[in-house]
RNA sequence: GCCCCCAUCGUCUAGCGGCCCAGGACGUGGCCCUCUCAAGGCCAAAACAGGGAUUCGAAUUCCCUUGGGGGCACCA
């Protein structure tokens, strides 16, 4: 049962290096499902230790990107926590005190290695086609020298001790074991000269002292993944339970999606960043349906999940290790699903910004009214003001004479069909489906025309479009009077062209 | 080049030795419904990368090959 698990501390770790993605939000996603699933905490920290790559107001797009898809964290650099503070740069302090008591304890050792003369040992590795690796040469200085030129100020950094001989396993829990050999794997760096900490120390260390339970990341740290086991090691901590989710592939499934190409896929209503996908009209509920079942399945035949669902029953044994193309022709799927799943008050209120963005002056009355007929309509939200941005204009572009012509009639034998349904809506009270529709159905059987020829005239006169939601329910929310009035002046315009 | 990971329809996936001449979904094609467009319903085409081995029996286990992905920074 459920309940029996453990509360998990899971941390989303991102680095304000660049706008949030897809996958990062998967990620986020996972991290805050087995949080909520056993009653844990879902920590939001920020990895900003390279301030080169920093890019200002990516940490307010991350926030804000979490918050729309509904992934709100407990601890974080905003609300705090008792684990605090949340921000890597300013826990610079404590790494270095773990990083000397890794030196002390043999597990590390400072290096005076100039980047010049590692850059040139790099090149003759290259050359003799040579894994590029540190050469060890700082490793075999006495501590005591080490210390004493430290002491005398010389720039440098601290490196792990790699094991020169055996092997390390490490385990991760959709592959299982894997082990590599400790030859293989370089001196590497865990405190710059600057004196921070780089992502291998930092994160182990934070991951402990913030007692995280899951590290849930990308499959990108699969290669450095025994070091961050052997660092867990050194220090004598009981390591976290690993999972390392595969990448995203683009679309065709041929590797993973470029900066170039993820810029072009905006053209075609597309984006992996999760900023746009709100602006393009998608639901947050869509996003994180769809991007939970890229890697996580529930069983042979459910597909929709609301969050709740998913909180329910997520689990990490079902999660699939293989890379995942994005398939954006299933997200509009799901987008049609969830925006069928909401309710009509709520769908008004998603539908209303993306009018107005159009220049529509929105009536709430009258979009409590729309939005059901274009419910089912919609794949996007976005797709709203072409389908029924007319139901918010008082004066709608005449439609042309072949547009109002039914198909095998003329025009001048449309007009006369128009003329026909003037007269019988002219007589009606109002303009309700009910009372309408029969009414019009019944002269469509009189003339011997198709429903289609007679109801095609009158949509595009009321509505302006040869695509219409449903015409009878559109002309009760049009009103009679403009109903009239715009079948009148569609008349006059038949009447021309039959003139001429 | 070296190291690591992955491998079922075009795509997302179910399958954890017999229930599988492989199930669901998206997409595609056809039909039905129908005032247009959708939504919905029905039907169809479509996959276990290849080769060995284990086993009475393999999509499921093991090995090799091939393919794909990731990593090899004083980035994360």
């Amino acid at each position: 049962m459920s309940h029996s698990l453990k509360p998990a501390r899971v941390r989303f770790a991102p680095s304000p290096t660049g706008r949030m993605h897809l996958g990062s939000a998967r990620t986020a996603l996972y991290d805050y499902l087995l949080a909520r699933k056993t009653g844990g905490q879902f920590i939001l920290r920020i990895e900003d230790t390279d301030r080169r790559r920093f890019v200002p107001g990516a940490e307010e797009e991350l926030m804000q990107g979490l918050r729309w898809l509904g992934l709100n964290w407990d601890e974080g650099p905003d609300v705090g926590g008792p684990y605090g503070p949340y921000r890597q740069l300013e826990r610079k302090e404590i790494y270095q005190e773990y990083a000397l008591q890794l030196i002390e304890s043999g597990h590390a050792y400072t290096c005076f290695c100039t980047p010049e003369r590692l850059e040139k040992l790099r090149q003759e590795q290259q050359k003799r086609k040579e894994n590029s690796h540190y050469d060890g040469t700082c490793r075999a200085l006495a501590p005591q020298e080490a210390a004493a030129r430290v002491a005398a100020g010389e720039r440098h950094v601290i490196r792990f001790k790699m094991p020169r001989q055996g092997s390390t396993t490490v385990h991760d829990r959709l592959r299982g074991d894997i082990t590599v050999e400790n030859r293989n794997m370089d001196d590497y760096i865990l405190v710059k000269s600057d004196g921070l900490a780089l992502y291998h120390l930092a994160h182990v260390v934070d991951d402990h002292l913030m007692k995280i339970t899951h590290v849930i990341r990308g499959s990108e740290w699969l290669p450095t993944f025994p070091l961050h086991a052997l660092i867990h090691r050194a220090f004598g901590w009981e390591e976290p339970e690993f999972v390392h989710l595969s990448v995203f592939l683009k679309p065709s499934g041929k590797g993973k999606m470029s900066k170039r190409e993820s810029a072009d896929l905006i053209k075609d209503g597309y984006s992996i960043y999760v900023k746009d996908l709100e602006t393009l009209g998608y639901l947050p509920e869509a996003v994180v349906n769809w991007i939970a079942l890229m890697g996580w399945s529930y069983d042979d035949h459910t597909e929709f999940f609301t969050m709740d669902d998913l909180i329910e029953k997520f689990s990490l044994d079902r999660l699939n290790p293989s890379p995942a193309a994005i398939n954006f022709a299933k997200f509009d799927h799901f987008n049609g699903l969830h925006i069928r799943n909401l309710e009509i008050p709520d769908l008004a209120n998603r539908l209303r910004p993306f009018f107005e963005a159009r220049g529509y002056l929105v009536d709430d009355a009258r979009l409590l009214k729309v939005a059901p007929i274009i419910q089912e309509r919609l794949v996007t939200l976005e797709d709203a003001p072409e389908i029924a941005g007319f139901f918010f204009q008082d004066v709608i572009q005449s439609p042309a004479a072949e547009d109002l012509t039914a198909k095998g009639l003329t025009p001048k034998e449309s007009a006369e069909v128009a003329r026909q349904m003037l007269v019988l809506l002219e007589s009606q009270p109002e303009m309700t489906a009910n009372l309408v529709e029969p009414v019009l159905r019944s002269l469509v059987e009189q003339l011997g025309l198709s429903p289609g020829q007679v109801f095609g005239i009158l949509r595009a006169a009321v509505t302006g479009q040869k695509i219409s939601p449903p015409l009878f329910e559109s002309m009760e929310i049009i009103g009679k009077q403009k109903v009239i009035e715009r079948l009148r002046s569609a008349i006059q315009v038949l009447e021309r062209a039959g003139d001429g």
